[in-house]
DNA sequence: GGATTACTCGAACTGTGTTAAGTTGTCAAG
DNA sequence: CTTGACAACTTAACACAGTTCGAGTAATCC
C-alpha cells in the first residue's frame, strides 16, 4: 500500500489503542508500517506534525455524514447530537482528547462544521456573533470532558492508578466534607455517557436563555 | 535551603514559564535547585509524580483564599469569580492548562473547595445531586478553554505557531463559508478575557435555569 | 541510456527518564 | 571519641527517544 501522511496518522491512531500515548514512538509507528523510523520524516516534518494530522484524522471521522438538522429537529437536539460525536470520536482512541486537545486544525471539514454550527444557530434567531460565542463553550467542555474521562480509564491499564484509589472514599473527612462525602462517591461510580450529556444539556439551556 | 517535593515542584513551575513544558527535563529542573538528575529521585518516584506535584501546587495556589460568597454576593457572581480564579491559575505558568488536565489532586485544598462550592450551590436552592453534577461542566469548560488558549500563545514564542497563520482569513473560502468568514476573523483577535467570562456565564445561566 | 525524482535504509548524534552503586555528611548510641 | 546507621547526594551508565545525514535503490521522465 502507498505510504503518505494520512496513512501514517490512521496507522498511528491504530497503534495508539494499544500502546497509548506515550508508548507512541516513530519506530513503533514505522514497524507497523514495515518500514524503518527514518523513511516517515520523508512524508512528515516531525512528531508534532504527525501528532497534528492524528488530530485532523480523528476531526474528519468524527464530523463525517454530519447534516444540517433534520426537519422537526430542533437546534437543541442537533447541537446535542454533535457535541455527543464529537466526544465519541475522541473517545475513539486511547488518549484521543490528549492528541486532540489545542490543536489546530485546517482542513475543509472544520470549516464546513464551523459552517454548519453557525448556520443552525443563526436560523434558531442567534445573531451571527452570538453563535460564534457560543457554540465553542460546548466545544471546551466536551475537551475537557473527555481529557478527564480519558485520564481515568488511561490508567486503568497501567498499573498503581491514582484515580483508582482517587476521590471516592478515601481521604475523605465525612465530617469536615459532608456534601463532597454524600455526592462525590456517587457522582464518581456513574454512567459517564449520562453525566456528559447532563453537562451538555446545562450548557444548551444557558445558549437557550440567550436567545 | 531545605530540598522536599513541594519546593522540586515550586522550582519546576517556575521553569515552566521559560522552557514550557517540553523544555521541562529532570536535569533542568536539577541545575536550578543546584543538584544533579538524579537526586531529583531521592524525593519524588518520577516525572509523573513531579508532574502532579506541580498540578497540586497550582491547585492550591489557586483556591488560596476562596471564601464563602460575600453578604449580598449571589452564588452567579461567587461562581464565576471562583471559575476566573482556576483560569487564572493554570494561565500564570506556561502550559499550565496541560499540565493540570486530568491530573488527580488529593489534597484537602481540593476537598475545602468542592465542599465550598458544593454549599453554596445548595444554599442556593440545588440538590446535592444537581449541584455535584453542575459545577464540573464549568470546571471542565474551564480547562479546554485554557488549553486552547495556552496553545495559541505558548506557541508563539517558538518559530512557525501553527496558529498564526491559522484559522483567521487564509484557507477560508469567504463564498463556501459565509457565517465562517464573517464572524470568525473577529472571534479571533478578541479579548480573551471577555470570551471566557461570556462562556462562563452562559453555562451559569444554564444552571440557573435548572433551578 | 542517463539524469532526475521519490523513497528507503543504516549508522549515528544528542538528549531523555531512570537505575545502580558508591560517597559524603549528620548525629545518636556504645 | 568511635561506630554505624541513615539521609542526601554524586558519578557512571543503560535503554530508548526524536532526529539528521549520507548513501543506496527503484521507478520515471527526457
Amino acid at each position: 500500500m502507498k505510504i503518505d501522511a494520512n496513512l501514517i496518522a490512521r496507522t498511528s491512531l491504530g497503534l495508539l489503542n494499544d500502546v497509548g500515548l506515550e508508548g507512541l514512538t516513530m519506530r513503533a509507528v514505522a514497524k507497523e508500517l514495515d518500514i524503518k523510523a527514518p523513511a516517515l520524516y520523508w512524508h512528515v516534518k516531525g512528531k508534532q506534525e504527525l501528532l497534528d494530522e492524528m488530530a485532523e484524522v480523528m476531526f474528519v471521522e468524527t464530523v463525517d455524514g454530519l447534516e444540517s438538522p433534520a426537519r422537526g429537529e430542533t437546534w437543541e437536539d442537533w447541537l446535542l447530537d454533535t457535541t455527543r460525536r464529537l466526544r465519541r470520536g475522541m473517545l475513539r482512541y486511547r488518549d484521543g482528547a490528549r492528541v486532540f486537545a489545542g490543536t489546530n486544525i485546517s482542513h475543509p471539514a472544520m470549516f464546513r462544521t464551523t459552517e454548519l454550527t453557525l448556520r443552525t444557530l443563526t436560523d434558531a434567531g442567534f445573531s451571527p456573533p452570538e453563535a460564534a460565542r457560543g457554540f465553542p463553550v460546548l466545544f471546551h467542555y466536551t475537551v475537557g470532558f473527555t481529557i478527564e474521562e480519558q485520564a481515568r480509564l488511561g490508567h486503568t491499564y497501567a498499573e498503581e492508578n491514582p484515580y483508582a484509589r482517587g476521590m471516592p472514599s478515601s481521604n475523605l473527612d465525612a465530617s469536615r466534607y459532608p456534601l463532597s462525602a454524600a455526592t462525590l462517591g456517587e457522582m464518581w461510580r456513574d454512567n459517564p455517557d449520562e453525566t456528559f450529556d447532563d453537562g451538555a444539556r446545562t450548557i444548551i439551556a444557558g445558549l437557550r436563555s440567550r436567545l
